[in-house]
Formats: structure tokens, sequence, C-alpha cells
DNA sequence: AGCGCAGACACTGGCAAGAT
DNA sequence: ATCTTGCCAGTGTCTGCGCT
């Protein structure tokens, strides 16, 4: 076990702002900065209507508190007119990435509320990163995911396993919302982001093509050919010429 | 309507060889 | 040395159906 005052008492000291820590069952076990309980009122789902309405002065982040021993931090400065900030937990993390926490919780109906509000504010925030379409939660989450890992090995199967839904529904709904096949689009973005280092740096195809997380240099080319009708070197030297 | 699954097939991506 | 092209095994996508 845990000191639960000392964990509130550090995390206040940090940011000043006061702090409710709900077990997995949602009940409050402490709260640091307040004079009162808040256990009904997180309950009530008015709070994430709340959130929703002052979103852009919401953030959430994964806190360490321990080896595989983590907190949910949700941060808001407007949420109910206070500035505030909640945490939940504790529960066990395999990876820091608030977009995919794994949460073995006893309680289906605390798991269902967390779940809600985390998708909810994923969702949102990345929803206005990537203009006023409106794309499902997991297209978003691909979305973030793709400008996060796209200099990495990326495959489906591992994404699916994170969003925890079926790979072929995900490729339908992805090629449905975006219009663009999910390879198709972590392909163009490579491309994208390869043509900047083409035209500000020296490196060789072969450092670029990794540089963006292809595997190798020749499908890299191949690639950016379908996407530019050029080869990279052309599009290389098209760029040097015009410079000069 | 939203989601999951199986199977067919189109496409990707690694590799090797050739071109510059 | 660097880049492009062709081949093909493995992977991703699509379709159709069923379940909730």
């Amino acid at each position: 076990m845990f000191d639960v005052e000392c964990v509130a008492k550090n995390f206040f000291d940090c940011c000043n702002l006061p702090i409710c820590i709900f077990d997995y069952d949602f009940e409050l076990l402490h709260s640091y900065g307040y004079n009162y309980s808040y256990e009904d009122m997180f309950k009530n789902l008015n709070l994430i209507n709340d959130m929703k309405n002052n979103l852009i002065n919401c953030s959430s982040c994964i806190l360490n508190f321990k080896k595989n021993l983590n907190f949910l931090c949700i941060k808001s400065s407007k949420t109910i007119n206070l500035n505030m900030s909640f945490l939940i937990g504790p529960f066990k993390t395999g990876f820091v990435d608030t977009s995919s926490p794994f949460i073995p919780f006893k309680s289906p109906t605390s798991m269902k509320y967390i779940e809600k509000l985390l998708m909810f504010i994923i969702s949102e925030n990345l929803n206005e990163k990537y203009g006023h379409v409106k794309y499902s939660l997991y297209v978003v989450k691909s979305l973030d995911y793709i400008e996060k890992n796209y200099s990495e090995n990326i495959s489906i199967d591992s994404l699916c396993k994170d969003l925890g839904i079926n790979k072929s529904y995900f490729c339908s709904l992805f090629k449905k919302e975006t219009g663009f096949t999910f390879v198709n689009y972590l392909n163009k973005y490579r491309v994208d982001k390869s043509k900047q280092l083409l035209e500000n740096s020296n490196l060789s195809l072969m450092d670029i093509s990794l540089e963006v997380g292809f595997n190798n240099q020749s499908y890299y080319s191949t690639v950016f050919k379908k996407f530019s009708n050029k080869s990279p070197l052309e599009f290389r030297e098209e760029v040097l010429t015009n410079h000069i």
C-alpha cells in the first residue's frame, strides 16, 4: 500500500492546484486543497459537459508514481468555475500514453466513466487540431499516432491492438472518413515530411527514407514517385534549380 | 447503426540486380 | 556510392455476412 495523502500533497506542491484522488471504484480517496467532497459532483454527468464547454483549458497526462503504477491527471482551469485538477488511479499501464491507458479497473461503471471522459477529451482536442471535420475517435487517434510515430515502424496490427478494434473494421472506417487507406495516408505523410528534408538538408535518400520511417530507400523512391510523379532526386534537383 | 469476422485478392515493402 | 527498377512473399484492404 502507499500513502495517498503523501501522493496528493506531492502533486499539490508541484502544481499548486487542488487535487482529488479517486480510486478505481470512483470513490474519493483524498482531496487536497478542498474543504468538501467532490464525490457526488464527479459522478454527475454534468461535469463532462462542463469539461466539454471548457475543453480548451483542459489537458490530461499520465503521472508515474511508482514502477508501473500511475495516475491519470486531468487539469482544467475553468471546470466548474474552479482551477483544479483530478488524479484518477492508481492504475497499471504498460506504456506512458494518455491515448491508450490500460486500466484494469474492477468496476465496469468506473471504467466506463473514465473511458468516456478520456475519449471525449482526446477526441475533441485532436478534432480541433485536424480541422473542423469530425472524425470518429479511432480515426482521430490513428492520425495522432501517425503524427507522433511516422518515423518509427507502424503496423496496423499493433495500432488496432492499442485501439482495441478489429483490423478490418478499422481499415474500412479509416477509408470511409479520410478517403485514404491507412497505409496510403501514412506514406503520403512520410513523403511530405521527406520533402522538407530534401529541400533543407544534404542527407542521402537512404538517410531521408530511414528518417521518415521507410525501412528501405527503394520503396521510399517508389512511394515518392507515386505521390509526386517524380523521383526524390528529381524533386531535390528541381528545388535547387528554382533556388538559383 | 455500429461493430466483428472470414476469406479473396490487391498492394506493400524487402531484396537483389542494374543504371548512373 | 547512390539511386532506380523488377520480382514476389507477406500484409493490408475490401466485401459480404452475422451479431448486438
